[in-house]
RNA sequence: GGAGAGGUGUCAGAGUGGUCUAAUGAGCUGGUCUUGAAAACCAGUGUUCCGCAAGGGACCGCAGGUUCGAAUCCUGUCCUCUCCGCCA
């Protein structure tokens, strides 16, 4: 969430902002609102446990505990009444900030939706074929990697199993992304794949709504995790951290597992968007001076990633209306995926300053006081969409599929299907 | 899953209804002393909300309840530990 008492000083700013992504600004004017009730009544309850404060103390001295008990009793009523006030005001007061975006660095373009995201460059060379090329789900046939069909039986649509060289492959892809941010600094970790709701909730994956993503446990206040962000963030939840030990550098291995209800289209056949996949996940918690170099860091990283896996790709920067409540600033990175003859998403960076700290109460001591932490998020490999690129956009004219150089140590071999 | 014990400040740990504004010890910061350090001594040392401030409110895992008054009593819940069961 925003920080209430900058809504409070610049309603104007927040309102401005709010309409630039694309939400209903109203949001922020009934919130003004109901905060004014709310602190009205607060103000009330305090004056009203002070006069219980001062009655208890004295209280033991009391000799007319007839008067004590009758004085005590009717601000025990109002306290009573004024806390019930109290709930329904704060229910509405958090739900209606927890519906305000971020405010977005001055650097994002301003504008409606993906077609205004801008392109910031395209690195690599796009392959040209002299043959006709398969996509990766006619070549997860061929060489008996991928079987839908079974996921479909075993799990439901969009499920799959990986077999043989695609389960080198994932493996392989993993072991290749934590050594190489394992070299940059990053501590690895392998995080739980279900979280408590206040973790999905507050780094903004919401269960429930149009494009609910969320599967949660029955009776349990618990959910899979759509992507170790969540877990990640959770692990400094209600912690002070110290300035010194900041950054706080990871990169998370887990399954992510998403509903993606109402997501088809032309482009959900196949392993593009599928319900489960693994993930290795940079996330990082900064001192807030830092965050913006952080980000930088964190695209770099990516594009390096790219670079080694020999993937063609461009840089997106995600304009206003396309950032999501979260972020302030966010990269995609699409990789030329040679089935489709066009770019699909494979990495995504936020920066979400203050906004996903401030729902999950971590902060930072320093000589100033202690502040929210800026936390920020990018993909390192998703082993779901990099397989796509690497078997359709080197697949030979034979049918065998081409291993990045970068890769053969870890996958063991030089060709899929030799 | 069953039985038991426990969750208090940076840490250890006392506190079983009003004197808790939470003992004591350790740590940390500053000071005195010292050539320097150690020791000793003195002072300070959590978070949060409203407020320019003065001041006031909240926080003893969390949520309810009892009471004029709760760290303390009751209920629920989460977590940790020990033992049993089951199990990779």
């Amino acid at each position: 969430m925003l920080n209430p008492k900058f809504i409070r000083n610049n309603p104007e700013l927040v309102i401005k902002n709010t309409t630039e992504r694309g939400v209903d600004p109203k949001v922020v004017e009934t919130w003004l609102e109901v905060d004014k009730k709310f602190m009205e009544a607060q103000a009330r309850l305090e004056d009203l446990n002070q006069q219980k404060n001062a009655l208890a103390k004295n209280g033991k001295e009391s000799t007319d505990f007839e008067a004590l008990r009758e004085e005590g009793k009717k601000i025990k009523e109002a306290i009573k009444s004024v806390e019930d006030e109290l709930v329904n005001i704060e229910l509405e007061w958090n739900q209606l900030i927890n519906n305000i975006p971020n405010i977005h660095r001055p650097e994002v373009p301003i504008g409606k939706n993906e077609e205004d995201n801008i392109e910031l460059r395209k690195v690599g060379e796009i392959p040209d074929f002299d043959f006709e090329i398969k996509d990766h789900i006619e070549l997860g046939k061929m060489h008996d990697m991928l079987d839908f069909e079974a996921g479909a039986k075993v799990s439901g649509s969009q499920f799959y199993f990986l077999k043989n060289d695609a389960v080198r492959l994932e493996l392989a892809l993993l072991q290749f992304g934590i050594n190489f941010l394992e070299k940059k600094g990053f501590t690895l970790v392998m995080t739980p794949d279900m979280a408590k709701s206040r973790f999905y909730l507050g780094t903004g994956y919401a269960p429930k709504g149009d494009e609910a993503q969320i599967y949660e446990i029955d009776g349990e206040d618990l959910g899979l995790i759509a992507t170790a962000e969540v877990t990640m963030a959770g692990l400094h939840a209600d912690e002070i951290l110290k300035a010194e030990d900041l950054p706080l550098k990871y990169a998370a291995v887990s399954h992510c597992f998403r509903k993606e209800a109402g997501a088809y289209g032309k482009y959900s056949k196949g392993l593009y968007r599928v319900h489960q996949f693994t993930k290795l996940e940079m996330f990082i918690y900064s001192l807030p001076e830092h965050s913006e170099a952080m980000h930088q860091e964190i695209l770099r990283v990516e594009e390096e990633l790219a670079q080694a896996l020999e993937i063609p790709y461009r840089v997106l920067e995600m304009c206003s209306g396309d950032l999501g409540a979260i972020a302030s600033r966010k990269y995609d990175l699409e990789a030329w995926m040679a089935g489709r003859n066009d770019y699909g998403e494979i990495t995504s960076t936020s920066n979400t300053d203050d906004f996903q700290a401030r729902n999950l109460n971590i902060r930072v001591k320093t000589d100033e006081g202690n502040e929210y932490v800026h936390m920020l998020n990018g993909t390192a490999l998703v082993t779901s969409r990099i397989p796509i690129v690497i078997m359709e956009n080197f697949q030979q004219k034979d049918g065998t599929i081409r291993i990045p150089k970068a890769l053969v140590p870890y996958f063991g071999k030089e060709y899929i299907g030799k």
